[in-house]
RNA sequence: UGGCCCAUGGUGUAACUGGCAACACGUCGGUUUUUGGUACCGAAGAGUCUAGGUUCGAGCCCUAGUGGGCCAACCA
């Protein structure tokens, strides 16, 4: 088990401080907060990849917890489908768990905090007590009801509790602070009257706890550890310790919140509410559309769970602010369906092909690898026969030697059939190929540059197929000040071709797998009948040709990246010099030379301000020195600066100067 | 007229108590190949936002600046 020890990132760093400290391994516990109000998408999967991760790598229980406090959003429905996303991604929770679970307790603790002076009923309007709150930049004042009696607030909580009043009559607040810096303590509210249905505690209550006095407590009671959530919690830190400081027992686990940046992709967007908009406005067929970032629409497009862990692993936690490119969600799932998907051929934009020398009525079933990596898939049989289907693309009249499909005089390889040659066209009148006449020879050894995948005509079944593309065409959709993000909706985002596949997929499952040879990986979706299949494309074979053609097509072009412009010689020649005197002795001699070439380009201009370098820089200065012999060497006249420093340094304490020094003496 | 957080190749993440900036994706080239896939080999690409400071030595510590993010819901 000497496994190389992968670096810990920022939050296991802590884990292991803590251990080191004296916590014990047993009392490490995490937690997945979701709300109910929506379904999970790729970015609560950090989220779950984080503590369950943490989980399995401590062995240390994690919990599901529900944090529905706010009966006004949340839905059983919601509670179903995060369990199902969750267990599909292959995590086990430990509990199951509800805030709800804790409403007496939290109440408990409001009736000691208001009689410890510690929370207070308010009776204001919101507007008013906004209007009391103050700015991030202006102090809060105190409202005119901050200092009702212990026995006044006592009474009203309990007549609110009772179901007295209106919602909107009274609130609870934390008695904190309405000038503090930080505007989630000024006088926080605890609790609001909610005379709504809750889906677990029906109508027992009419006064639901807020997000800042539930969470914190309810880790608290659940005893967990570390409670990681994201970046934009931060400032509720306070606040959540501060809650914890009223109620926590000196010899009770403390749970400690840390927060990291959440994971944001390119091309998509990440908000629950944005994304209900796009369901409710029909651009995508639901929460579940392929299109969606959401884990069930990822699902449905043919992800699996092992690639999303894989991803969200890789891309790792920190705190900075981070958007990352899909095209390592796609690397992942391609990288996982190369081992498991079954390949088989499919024809999504058919050109007929006739071979005139097969007999007309002949048919033959050849034999097919069904996954060259993996030896257990074993194979299957395909039919092949004299008219056929092959893609348009693979086809062209002429074409130059980089072309290594079909051409007119050409030959290809039929995939796990014949070598054929291309004879002669037939067009429609408006000039389109409408088929290729071919001979094949059966002689199956010779060598050829391309291999076509076909179906057979005679026997190929018809099918939908699906392809997707971003539902984006912006990279960062969500994130312009001056435009909303549905202006960045791609109107193309999907794409329905009917497409003839080989008859053994005849009886394939809704779920189920493949690699559409030379094209893409592909899902049965769950709208296949049995009359007809429905394919989603999950993502294209990786096509070092399509990006050729561009190239191609503008000449030579030049590529797209930008050229950074060249650095000033002498500001490399200091970038090195900075870390000479660190440098063993071998890379020393190394970077001497590289810095005595570049000295070549410097103009004396750029060098004698450097003459003034502290003193310590001690490698700067050398560089400087060998940059200054070389200019020597090439006919520098030696002046007062140029005397004065190499004197100054062949008296220096760094022996490596004086060496470089006393050589130009 | 504030507070807090963040800053390393195109992207993301590393770099242990300060000591030769690494890994993955992407890009480019090559080898193999009955998938222009896979696998394998190789290359380019940052000198760590800026300016100071501490140090023999700073991506890492300190100060200031710059840039970005977050903070004013009876939401979570």
């Amino acid at each position: 088990m000497s496994e190389e020890t992968k670096s810990l990132n920022f939050l296991e760093h802590i884990i292991e401080e803590d251990l080191a400290n004296g916590m014990s391994n047993d009392s490490l516990r995490f937690r997945f907060p979701p709300e109910p109000n929506g379904y999970l998408h790729i970015g609560h999967t950090k989220a779950i990849g984080i503590s369950f991760g943490l989980g399995l790598k401590y062995n240390a229980p994690v919990n599901l917890r529900f944090d529905d406090t706010n009966p006004a959003k949340e839905e059983q429905e919601y509670v179903d489908a995060i369990k199902k996303d969750v267990s599909w991604l292959g995590y086990q929770w430990a509990e199951e768990c509800y805030s709800s679970d804790y409403f007496q307790q939290l109440y408990d603790w409001a009736i000691h905090l208001i009689k410890e002076g510690k929370a207070y009923v308010d009776s204001q309007t919101s507007e008013a007590m906004a209007e009391q709150k103050g700015t991030p930049t202006q102090p809060g004042v105190d409202g005119p009801y901050r200092n009702r009696t212990v026995e006044e607030n006592l009474d009203l909580f309990e007549r609110m509790k009772a179901g007295e009043f209106n919602e909107g009559d009274h609130i609870l607040r934390a008695k904190i602070d309405m000038q503090h810096v930080n505007m989630l303590m000024r006088d926080p509210i605890m609790y609001r009257i909610l005379k709504k249905h809750h889906h677990r505690t029906a109508n027992d209550w009419c006064i639901y706890p807020m997000y800042d006095w539930t969470h914190g407590e309810s880790d608290y009671v659940e005893q967990i550890s570390h409670s990681l959530c994201s970046l934009e919690f931060k400032p509720h830190r306070e606040l959540y310790d501060w809650f914890l400081d009223q109620v926590v027992d000196a010899n009770k686990l403390r749970p400690k919140q840390r927060e990291f940046a959440r994971l944001n992709l390119s091309y998509t967007i990440m908000s629950k509410r944005k994304l209900l908009k796009l369901v409710e406005d029909k651009i995508v067929s639901g929460w579940d559309d392929p299109r969606m970032p959401t884990i069930s629409g990822l699902r449905r497009r043919g992800y699996t769970p092992e690639s999303i862990r894989k991803f969200v692993e890789t891309v790792g936690v920190a705190k900075r602010e981070n958007v990352i490119d899909v095209s390592l969600l796609e690397f992942c799932i391609r990288e996982d369906l190369n081992k498991k998907a079954n390949r088989v051929m499919a024809v999504l934009n058919p050109v007929k092909l006739v071979i005139t020398n097969y007999p007309e009525d002949k048919e033959e079933w050849l034999e097919a690898e069904n996954n060259p990596e993996d030896e257990s898939a074993g194979s299957r049989k395909i039919p092949f026969s004299r008219a056929l289907y092959i893609e348009k693309e693979d086809f062209k009249e002429e074409a130059g030697n980089k072309f290594f499909r079909l051409k007119l005089g050409g030959e290809v390889r039929l995939k796990n059939a014949y070598i054929i040659r291309a004879e002669h066209v037939v067009k429609a009148t408006n000039g389109e190929i409408i088929e290729i006449h071919c001979t094949y020879s059966e002689d199956t050894s010779k060598k050829v540059k391309g291999t076509l995948h076909w179906v057979s005509i005679k026997h190929a079944l018809k099918a939908e197929v699906r392809e997707y593309d971003r539902l984006f065409s912006d990279e960062s959709p969500d994130s312009h000040a001056d435009k909303d993000f549905m202006e960045f909706i791609n109107p193309n985002s999907l794409k329905t071709i009917e497409a003839f596949v080989e008859p053994s997929l005849a009886n394939a499952n809704v779920g189920e797998q493949f690699q559409f040879q030379r094209l893409g990986y592909f899902n049965v979706d769950e709208d296949a009948t049995l009359e007809k299949l429905v394919f989603n494309k999950t993502v294209g074979l990786r096509d070092s040709w399509a990006k050729q053609k561009p190239k191609q097509q503008n000449g030579n072009s030049q590529k797209p990246q930008k050229t950074q412009p060249e650095r000033k010689a002498i500001s490399v020649i200091a970038q090195l010099g900075k870390k000479y005197t660190n440098l063993p002795e071998e890379k020393q001699l190394k970077v001497k030379a590289e810095i005595q070439e570049l000295a070549k380009k410097v103009p004396y201009e750029d060098l004698e301000p450097l003459f003034g370098t502290a003193a310590k820089k001690a490698g700067t200065r050398i560089a400087v020195m060998l940059t200054l012999g070389v200019l020597l060497k090439n006919g520098l006249e030696k002046n007062e600066a140029i005397n004065d420093f190499i004197s100054k340094a062949s008296n220096d304490k760094n022996e490596l100067l004086v060496t470089e020094a006393k050589a130009l003496l």
